[in-house]
DNA sequence: TTGAAAGCGCTAACAT
DNA sequence: ATGTTAGCGCTTTCAA
């Protein structure tokens, strides 16, 4: 029977069995072509190429998803794609992707756990696997994600799940070590979402490491981890009369630093700010940011490598990777007043 | 026969026909009661959709996709996820999306033609259409690719091809009056990548509104529209002499302040310098920068909007839409030396 | 080395 | 209102 399908929205698609009749073949020698090329004898395969090149042909994922279940595509999720921190780990996810012949789509889940919740549904059946930033999922439903997919988590950990995470222990010690060094006694920290595993462990972090040094630390927020959560927290911060201000992450702490500008208040005459991740901007903001930076490529690389590993060798222990800190100290962090 | 799959990989996806066989209905009740609520019995729906969401049921896209040829997915290809420019057309094509029930998937092309040529064959039978931002793809290649899915172009115009470009010939006819209400009698273009439909567009528009103002412009370039585009386009318009620098787009203009001050060039003591995007950053870099800005998310929202017509309706005229831009004027630019 | 044929999970006629 | 039955484009046994 002829071909009479009236093109249903699309002018038509060369499929496998479009390439078979023109070659002469069976859509399985197309297909081996494709998949097992070493399979098929040399000539045969030259030309079915040949033939499929011609015409234009390319692979259907999502018919090949269906009977093979792979799809040679990754997903990686982030809270905000406008948060440079991310641009680093994408870079990095990226990179490791397409070096494993695998194509990277992203998705922005906007901070929010239902939207991240229903693309992993969503995406799940069409992808080989997961690296979730900063995710802010239950730890069931991530339990339960894992069953169905490969995933790794970057900056949170959930104990059965791979991940690659900073260490905010070292990170917030030599950040707290830094403040005293200054002769700051107290400090405030300016917390993001109540979600956030980071903001969890810098938060704990921060107030250990100021146990151990003598020095009083206490929590504000939560706030917005974008620059238009600066003014809150930096309204809360001048409020609370402390000489150093630590932010959940350099998009706030940004913000603080304009609200603290369009105030009046000098920094770091007045006050030390400290942001979280050595973000594009944070060096050539003015002053210049005192940040913790990570090795967010690194991280992106890692993250992907963790979940190819997983979907090829149906796991033993799922590893947790974690990857140095490092304080950089620029203009926006100086003497207690 | 029972289901004695062997966990290909995966430990076993709930599929339709479980939740039939849960159901005591048939498979395509199940189905209809996604995609046809109001075509079944209001008793049964209640009763299949309680199964399903007992047992976890999620549709496969894939397999959807393969019958319907819709998947509900939307693809958005931007060259450098790292610019900040495309955040805000992506919040708005994220908002439009999401508007509509559609899921948007990102990539990175890496600023690369193949790369994107290789993204779009890909993608294609996977999605309902794409959103191309900045597409450096040839004429051609672009029209072919039309034949296949719904596009829609962001700052990018191809005859045939849906688009929404920003008024460079308005935007460029401001920043030269501004320039020349500063005394500045002539100007150099630092250019951006050669492909670049925008960078043309930005650079014909200067040189035109130059000529009728009767000042001198040139253009140098091409270089990376990146930061680290910034030294080498500096050094150059140092070379120049000329009093005034317009950069391809803002990270280019950034790193072309940082690194004019390295090199103790003053601005806009020595020299003016304007970029465009108006990216974040852009106002709190050091001096802030005068740039022109776009709408960026309105972009991204009406991208989505014309993709989504175009597959609702195969398409009369493509629309091509020029939205306003707007310069804002900041400390970068100041009168001529 | 190649072909025939049976699905993968779902949708959409067509029957009932 | 619901069930039956073909496929969608591809991969993958199993035979030849």
């Amino acid at each position: 029977m002829a071909r009479a399908r009236p093109a249903r929205g699309v002018p038509h698609r060369v499929t496998l069995a479009d390439v078979a009749a023109a070659a002469g073949v069976a859509t399985s020698t197309v297909s081996r072509c494709f998949t097992r090329p070493d399979r098929v004898n040399d000539a045969t395969r030259e030309h079915v190429l040949a033939i499929a090149a011609e015409l234009g042909y390319a692979p259907n994922p999502a018919a090949r998803a269906l009977e093979s279940g792979r799809t040679e595509t990754l997903a990686m999720l982030v809270p905000d794609i406008a948060n440079p921190y991310f641009s680093g780990v994408i870079k990095g996810a990226e990179r490791a992707a397409s070096a494993a012949g695998m194509t990277l789509v992203l998705a922005d889940t906007a901070e929010n756990a239902a939207v991240e919740e229903r693309l992993v549904r969503r995406l799940g059946p069409a992808v080989d696997g997961f690296v979730l930033s900063a995710s802010r999922l239950p730890d069931d439903v991530l339990l339960r994600a894992c069953e169905l997919n490969p995933i790794a988590l970057v900056n949170r950990a959930t104990p059965g799940v791979a991940c690659v995470v900073a260490d905010f222990d070292s990170g917030t010690r030599q950040i707290v070590e830094h403040l005293v060094s200054l002769g700051h006694r107290s400090l405030v920290y300016l917390g993001g979402p109540a979600e956030s595993w980071s903001g969890a462990r810098r938060w704990a972090g921060l107030r250990d490491a100021a146990a151990d040094a003598g020095v009083e630390a206490t929590r504000l927020g939560p706030y917005s981890p974008t620059i238009d959560g600066g003014p809150a927290a930096a309204d809360a911060a001048v409020t609370s009369r402390a000489t150093a201000l630590v932010a959940h992450n350099d998009m706030l702490a940004i913000g603080v630093l304009r609200r603290l500008a369009a105030r009046g208040v000098a920094v770091p005459g007045d006050v030390s700010v400290v942001g979280f991740d050595n973000i594009v901007g944070s060096d050539f903001c003015s002053p210049a940011l005192t940040t913790l930076a990570e090795r967010t490529e690194d991280a992106g690389v890692r993250a992907v490598e963790a979940v190819l590993h997983q979907s090829r060798h149906r796991s033993s222990q799922p590893p947790t990777l974690v990857l140095p800190t490092q304080l950089v100290v620029r203009e926006s962090s100086g003497t207690a007043a």
